[in-house]
DNA sequence: AAGATCAGCAACCGCCTCGCT
DNA sequence: AAGCGAGGCGGTTGCTGATCT
């Protein structure tokens, strides 16, 4: 037996909103609130809609201070930082973009971001001709040993070039995750960086939680653990600061790296091991009261 | 000029999480 | 502890205007 839809589906409007919805919806919003309740809010509005719908219209339009196209070069840039290190966790990506939502950014890099960074020129029209040029680009890398990529877009391109090299189909789990994905890349001064992408909601009392935070629960750590592969305890916790600096960094980098070494260490089965066999999956005495939450960020 | 194809984007769908009972 | 309902999220769909042939 599935679950009952959230409202009467036969008796709701469904497709584009006229200008005169979206007058009611905001007036009454304006006037009102959400009262925290969007389910009953439609019928209050003296709409003909879903509950969710009406939330999110006005998330995605009707909201005040909402912008819409002419993405910037500094939000590109951002979006892609952003996506390297978490995925498509579009709402945390939105958070750091004012006045941007969600589905803004996510239909934003589906249809021009990507193509952008992987160019794919925007002029090219016919699908399967698209679809081939990016099996091409996936083979020639798939079978080339040593890998170079050289973006200005550096530690992200790395990673995002990394999704690509991946053909893996994007895992999904539900709570309680195995806590801790890690990414581990060689540049090319053969100095390994390691990233350790672990949503956790903390509430260590004395606040020891290195950690950055995204959204109003959702952690990211980000470590540099330079060539040592030791236990957890070698990790270089970076300050929130150094951190945000890492993670929406610039800069230039020409990268090499081994896809022997690593395509075992971004295969779904890794993701959830971690390459220092450190137990991740229970809580470090340290962040005892941590727990891991949301979905796999790897794609491809 | 007209039909076919494509790109962009708004909106929907269904799953997951969380809080309440 | 279990069940339920609402909110939130990411993936996908489908419409529309633009571009191509």
């Amino acid at each position: 037996m599935g679950r009952a839809p959230c409202c009467d589906k036969a008796n709701v409007k469904k497709g584009p909103w006229s200008p005169e919805e979206d007058r009611q919806l905001k007036e009454y919003i304006e006037k009102y609130g959400t009262g925290g309740n969007w389910i009953a809010l439609p019928h209050k509005a003296g709409l003909k809609r879903c509950g969710k719908s009406c939330r999110l219209r006005w998330l995605n339009y009707l909201r005040p201070n909402i912008k819409h196209g002419d993405f910037t070069d500094t939000e590109d840039r951002m979006i892609c930082n952003l996506y390297a290190s978490i995925g498509s966790r579009w709402s945390i990506i939105a958070s750091h973009l004012p006045g941007r939502t969600d589905n803004d950014i996510k239909n934003y890099w589906n249809t021009k971001l990507k193509k952008k960074l992987f160019g794919f020129p925007s002029s090219q029209r016919k699908p399967h001709q698209q679809q081939q040029q990016q099996q091409h680009l996936f083979s020639s890398n798939l079978g080339t040993r040593s890998v170079s990529f050289s973006s200005p877009l550096s530690l992200e391109g790395m990673q995002i070039s990394h999704y690509l090299l991946n053909p893996i189909a994007t895992p999904t789990f539900s709570s309680p995750l195995p806590q801790g994905s890690m990414h581990q890349y060689r540049v090319k001064d053969n100095s390994s960086l390691l990233m350790f992408g672990s949503e956790q909601s903390c509430s260590s009392s004395d606040g020891s939680c290195n950690q950055i935070s995204y959204g109003s629960n959702v952690d990211y750590e980000l470590c540099n653990v330079g060539q040592q592969m030791g236990s957890l305890d070698s990790f270089l916790h970076c300050g929130s600061a150094e951190a945000e600096k890492l993670l929406l960094a610039g800069g230039e980098a020409s990268l090499e790296y081994n896809m022997d070494e690593i395509k075992p260490l971004v295969s779904p089965i890794n993701w959830y091991s971690n390459p220092f066999g450190d137990d991740l999956s229970s809580p470090t005495a340290k962040d005892s009261s941590c727990k891991s939450q949301g979905r796999a960020m790897y794609y491809y």
